[in-house]
DNA sequence: ATTAGGG
DNA sequence: CCCTAAT
């Protein structure tokens, strides 16, 4: 039988891959079943083996863990004869099982890396995806992504399996990638001769274990490789356009992976943000049962001239490296709370004029009338807040100084409770700043009277029209604080008992505000459902809005 | 950047 | 209040 040779090469599974790839972008370069012969180690009878055991591909749920040197010799000479062999290098390497050989056999026989060659005579002829059927290419093409495809067109999955192979290289932790353009290189250059794979030196450390997530993200990065690909693989490109859409298909699969929440992000990241150096917990705790993705110390990569710590997760045989990102605490910046607590240090009644002062300013573009009845119907001055001072002087004693320590103590829901951070501890144990800020009556009265103007859902027009003043109060809290609202307006109308009587300090909404509350949400409610006939509803609903704006407008 | 909702 | 997704 005509002997080809191959790579008398230890590999491992991932580099089996890539070197399997990388063959696979030389066909228009040379063939490889041209080398000559010189090295009886390296030969394999690639007819037999065609015969023999062609179709299967090893399952990629084997375990291959051992770390293989890559020597590899290259004789000399074979690139003249390369050219000629291109056209037919479909043929010549008649079958290919690129991922047969070195796993089964090698594996399971090898005691010692170098001694004990894996049975290489498994790893048959040349190395092309050429002659491989439909059903196999599914076969790599799952090997290669964990997933399934449905294509059927060959070129495509040659392409698409060759492109993912190869952009596992770049997400690797290996250098080969740029082995394999400087291969490219030296093929132009001085031919074949002096090509090493891996340097001779790819240590690689091999989990072959599949997961779902992880692949798919592998996936998803080898898809934005594609340009990159492209060009590596020139010999392909001339089939890209012809399956350029079935392409894009797949890739949209494949991308409809749920990506990490941030703060799960910065939760993993801070765990092992010490050591970056350590081991990674990986996916342990995101993946159900065993771990399926072994995570490998982290290194220090030196990627053009930068180095760049990533944690590095060896996945499936290929290597992916992961940035890391540090925790950024985030946390809402607040002007005004420092300000009050610069204040604060020096007693309470500087605390109460600063505020009071700052509230006057705001109490005065209130509408008074609207103000008094509200004070009127609660008659509870202490609850008033600041902002009210105006008002609650005519009716209180002269001394609004006094006054107004004995409310900030009596009232807590004042801002003077100045303990607007409040340190909550997270499960995972990290603490997160909880500033919160009562809500002050004016408040609310305000907030009412923003929604019953610009409607509720406009929070932003609100805040900005009616809070311009408080500058903490997002839109957010304005949203948030108008639901509650609601929710307390319809949870207790009934029966305004707990509103009047204000011995519950957590419930100082009066029922004033709350009826408020109530009815324009009713009238929310129906301008969102315009589409009634103007019957009944609309008129009634009509009718009381105008009953109740007046006094507020 | 805003808004809606869940927590 | 915080966080997030969706717009």
């Amino acid at each position: 039988m005509e002997r080809k040779r191959i790579f008398s090469v230890y590999f491992s599974r991932p580099l089996i891959l890539r070197v399997f790839n990388f063959l696979c972008t030389l066909p228009s370069r040379l063939c490889l079943a041209c080398l000559p012969p010189d090295n009886s180690s390296a030969y394999v009878n690639v007819d037999s083996h065609c015969s023999e055991q062609h179709n299967k591909l090893p399952s990629i749920d084997e375990k291959l863990q051992s770390q293989i040197p890559l020597q590899e010799t290259v004789p000399s000479g074979a690139k003249s004869s390369s050219d000629d062999h291109v056209t037919q290098s479909g043929r010549v390497g008649e079958c290919l099982k690129p991922l047969d050989g070195p796993l089964e056999g090698g594996s399971s026989t090898s005691t010692g890396c170098i001694s004990s060659k894996p049975d290489f005579s498994k790893l048959k002829g040349e190395i092309c995806l050429d002659n491989l059927s439909i059903k196999e290419l599914h076969e790599v093409f799952k090997a290669t992504f964990g997933r399934d495809t449905t294509v059927k067109d060959k070129l495509w999955l040659k392409r698409r399996i060759a492109m993912g192979l190869t952009n596992s290289c770049d997400v690797s932790a290996t250098t080969f990638v740029i082995k394999d353009n400087k291969l490219v290189k030296k093929d132009n250059e001085d031919g074949f001769n002096n090509v090493n794979l891996g340097a001779g030196k790819e240590h690689l450390a091999v989990a072959v274990e599949y997961n779902e997530d992880l692949l798919n993200n592998l996936s998803s990065q080898i898809d934005e490789h594609q340009t990159t690909s492209e060009v590596r693989l020139g010999n392909n490109v001339v089939e890209n356009n012809f399956a350029s859409e079935d392409l894009a298909a797949d890739q949209r699969a494949a991308k409809r992976v749920r990506k990490p929440t941030k703060r799960y992000i910065e939760e993993l990241s801070e765990a092992e943000s010490k050591e970056y150096s350590g081991r990674s917990i990986a996916s342990t705790k995101s993946i159900g049962g065993p771990s399926k993705a072994h995570a490998r110390p982290a290194r220090n990569v030196s990627l053009e001239g930068r180095t760049v710590i990533t944690r590095l997760y060896s996945l499936g045989g290929f290597g992916i490296q992961v940035p890391c990102v540090y925790r950024i605490r985030r946390s809402r910046p607040r002007k005004n709370v420092t300000a009050l607590l610069k204040f604060h240090p020096s007693g309470m009644g500087m605390t109460a004029t600063f505020i009071k002062k700052g509230f006057d300013v705001h109490g005065s573009q209130m509408d008074n009338g609207s103000m008094n009845k509200v004070l009127e119907a609660k008659s509870t001055p202490e609850q008033a807040p600041e902002q009210f001072e105006a008002e609650l002087k005519k009716e209180t004693t002269p001394t609004d100084m006094g006054q107004n320590m004995g409310l900030k103590y009596v009232d807590p829901s004042g801002d003077t409770s100045d303990d607007n951070v409040v340190t909550v501890p997270t499960a995972k144990g990290g603490i997160r700043r909880k500033h919160h800020r009562a809500w002050t009556l004016s408040e609310v009265m305000k907030l009412v009277e923003g929604v019953s103007k610009y409607g509720a859902g406009r929070w932003s027009e609100i805040k900005r029209l009616a809070f311009a003043s408080y500058s903490y109060r997002t839109s957010v809290d304005l949203k948030d604080k108008w639901r509650n609202l609601l929710k307390a307006s319809f949870a207790q109308t009934p029966t305004d008992k707990g509103a009047n009587s204000r011995k519950h300090p957590s419930m100082p909404i009066p029922a004033s505000i709350l009826l408020r509350v109530r009815e324009l949400a009713e009238m929310q409610a129906q301008a969102s459902l315009p589409n009634l006939s103007t019957g009944k509803l609309s008129a009634c609903g009509g009718r009381s809005v105008n009953e109740t704006r007046p006094g507020y407008l």
